[in-house]
DNA sequence: CCAAAAGTGTTTGCCTTACACCCATGC
DNA sequence: GCATGGGTGTAAGGCAAACACTTTTGG
C-alpha cells in the first residue's frame, strides 16, 4: 500500500440513507431508534460506515439492501456533511443519499425485524443529530427530481392509476392539484403510457392503469460536454 | 478522545474548489498543475486535505483563501466523490465545491506564485483524477444557482452595466440572448438596482452602473420547514 | 459625419390555470 | 337508483421569444 499522503488526518467516513416511501397518500419516510451510544433510543436515519475498500455509493447501495432486501432502487446522493461536532460521539463526516422505494416491495417482517418505522413527512420525531438537515436537502432534491422527470415513479407499483400517481405528486409538492389540468399534463409525458389493464380496486367503474414507458430515453438538457 | 466507533476504517478526505471566474467575456476555470505524486505536473483543481479539528466548509474557505487572499467568497458543496480507485496515489474521499469570484479583486501575483492559470470552460485542458466529472456538476449547480437569483453578479465588479451581466449570462449559460428580453428580465428582477453613475469605458456614450440590491431578501420558496 | 455601443415596445405563441359536468358500475 | 370514483374540454391570463430602430458622443 502506497502512502503518498500519510502525514493528513483520516475520518470514519459514513452514509446516511434518507429512504421515502408512499403510503397512505402521503410522502413517509423510514427511519428507527438508534441502537448504540451515544444517542442510544433516538429517533435516526439508518446508516453505515464506509469500507476500506468501499465506492461511497457502493456503500449507500449496500446498506439500503441489507435494511430492505432491495437492489436495483433509485438512490442520489444529497450531499456531504463534515461540521466538527455533528455527531455526538466521535467525528464522522457523513454522506447522506436519498432512495425511492415501492412500499409493496418491501417485507414488512424486515421492517420489524430492524425495529424501523414510517413516518409522515411533516410528523416526523425529533432525529438524531443532524438528520433533520438531511432530510430538508433530501426533500429539495427529490422535489426538483421528480419535477424533471419519471423519478417519482419509483415510489408506486409498476402499474398504477393516474389518481394514485396525482396523490403520489400532491405528496411529494405538498399541494392540491386539479384532476383535469394533472392529467393533460401526464398525457403529454412521454414517460408514462397507458396500458390496457383495468384496476377495479379503488373503484365501481374500474381505473386506468399506466406504467413507465421503457422506450422513455431521458436526455439531460442541462449537462454540457 | 472518545472511540464509539473504532473499529471502522478511516479516510483521508479532502477539498477540490472549482474556481469560477468571469474573464474576456468568458466563463473562466482557475487550475494549476499538480506539484506532488502522482500525477505531478497534470492539470489539476486546486484542493487540500481536512484537518483533524475543521468543518468541511472550513476546509473549502482555508483552501481558497490560502490561494487567492481572498475571504468573503461565495461558496457552494458540489458533492462527494467516493470512488476507491478515483485517486492514482491512495485512496482519498473528495468533496467538491464551486467558488464565484470577480477576478478583478485577485491579486495576479499571487495567481502567479501558485502557477495558476484560467482556462476557458469549453477549452479545458484534460484534468487529473475525476476533477472533469466534478466540473461538470458544477457547472450545472451554478446555472441553477445563477437562474434562481442573484448569485451571478459574485462574478462581477460590484458596479456592472446591463451588457457586462448580459455577456455573463451568455456565458455562464452558453447561449446568447436578446437584449431586450434580457433588459425586461433584469429590470423586473428585484435583486438588481440601477446606480446615478455611468460607466464611459465601454462606450462613447456611456453606460449606467447597476449594482446589487442590498435590500434584497432571498426567499426560498421549495425548503420546507 | 460616422462608427459603436446604449437604450427602448409590441406582437405572437405557448403553456399554465381555473373551472363543472357526464360516465360506468357495484351495491 | 344512487353513491363512488373515473374521465373529459375550453377559455383566459401570464410568460417567454421574436424582432428593428433611435440615441448619444468621441474621434
Amino acid at each position: 500500500m502506497s502512502a503518498y499522503y500519510s502525514e493528513h488526518a483520516r475520518f470514519l467516513v459514513s452514509v446516511d440513507c434518507i429512504i421515502f416511501g408512499f403510503k397512505d397518500g402521503r410522502l413517509q419516510l423510514l427511519i428507527g431508534k438508534r441502537q448504540m451510544d451515544p444517542g442510544r433510543g433516538a429517533w435516526s436515519l439508518y446508516g453505515g460506515f464506509v469500507k476500506a475498500d468501499e465506492d461511497i455509493d457502493t456503500t449507500a447501495k449496500r446498506t439500503l439492501t441489507s435494511l430492505t432486501g432491495l437492489s436495483k432502487v433509485f438512490m442520489r446522493q444529497v450531499g456531504a456533511f463534515g461540521a466538527v461536532d455533528r455527531d455526538p460521539g466521535e467525528r464522522v463526516i457523513s454522506v447522506a443519499y436519498y432512495a425511492l422505494i415501492n412500499v409493496a416491495d418491501y417485507d414488512d417482517r424486515l421492517r420489524e425485524k430492524y425495529g424501523l418505522q414510517w413516518f409522515d413527512m411533516d410528523a416526523l420525531p425529533p432525529l438524531y443529530s443532524d438528520h433533520k438537515e438531511m432530510i430538508g436537502m433530501a426533500l429539495t432534491r427529490l422535489r426538483r427530481q421528480v419535477a424533471a422527470g419519471p423519478a417519482g415513479l419509483r415510489l408506486l407499483p409498476d402499474l398504477f392509476t393516474l389518481t394514485q400517481l396525482q396523490r403520489l405528486y400532491e405528496a411529494v409538492f405538498g399541494k392540491e392539484m386539479d384532476k383535469r389540468n394533472f392529467r393533460k399534463r401526464i398525457q403529454a409525458a412521454d414517460f408514462i403510457e397507458k396500458t390496457a389493464l383495468i384496476d377495479k380496486s379503488g373503484s365501481k367503474r374500474g381505473a386506468a392503469l399506466y406504467r413507465f414507458n421503457k422506450n422513455f430515453v431521458q436526455d439531460y438538457p442541462d449537462i454540457k460536454q
